[in-house]
DNA sequence: ACAGTATTTGGCAATATTGCCAAATAGGCA
DNA sequence: TGCCTATTTGGCAATATTGCCAAATACTGT
């Protein structure tokens, strides 16, 4: 694998990196819901406001998400809801294993 | 958030951390054309046996490849092409930010 | 059984990610 | 201006991931 399709597939991680911490995929499924403010996210999840404002600047710097400044409060929004067919990925890889599990069982 | 609600988002973790890295990348792309073994990927990635094992390991646990044993060789096959998505959604994402860019551009 | 090829596993050092605290920055309002 | 709330940033320790080597395991063919 040379430099140039490295940094392809080095480009694409981008967005599974950024998925891939619970907090975040619980951040950019609230999002889908509404736009949400760091102190209201902060106190649904429970962690220090430092912490989850790194998690959205994660999300933000991969582009998933987006940031508005209103008043004392910067609300971020979710701007690629594509990245929530990995949710239903999730779903569907779930059902496959239990279903190769299950012909396993009635094979036996 | 419960402990409940992260381990759900935890769960959902799985495929999005299976997929962040450029090498699990590139097994999935080249898994979505046909069947490879272990050394035939070696060869194309251009690291160690045991790494691109590794990294085959971690993809098959979470339940996105399975294996299969063929004489001396053990092929992989990719079980959920759901996880393709992926690959669109990040040219989604690109697409949105360089959108952005050109609108603050012809805006000033 | 033996040699050769294919793959996995254990171990370890290098690197990256995470989460908290403290401090800095920014806006609202008296 | 000064105080309060909201958010970001720097720093650091704890933890997780990664990649190579060496060794173990497994199968093929002689």
């Amino acid at each position: 694998m040379n430099n140039k399709i490295d940094a392809k597939y080095f480009e694409m991680t981008r967005i599974s990196k950024a998925l891939a911490h619970p907090t975040r995929m619980f951040i950019v499924d609230k999002l889908n819901e509404k736009k949400y403010c760091v102190h209201e996210l902060t106190e649904m999840i429970g962690a220090d406001t430092s912490t989850v404002s790194k998690h959205l600047s994660v999300l933000k710097n991969s582009g998933i998400i987006s940031d508005e400044k209103r008043g004392n409060c910067v609300y971020y929004n979710l701007e690629c809801t594509c990245v929530l067919n990995i949710f239903s990925c999730v779903m569907n890889v779930i059902q496959t294993n239990l279903q190769s599990a299950i012909e396993l069982v009635d094979n036996s």
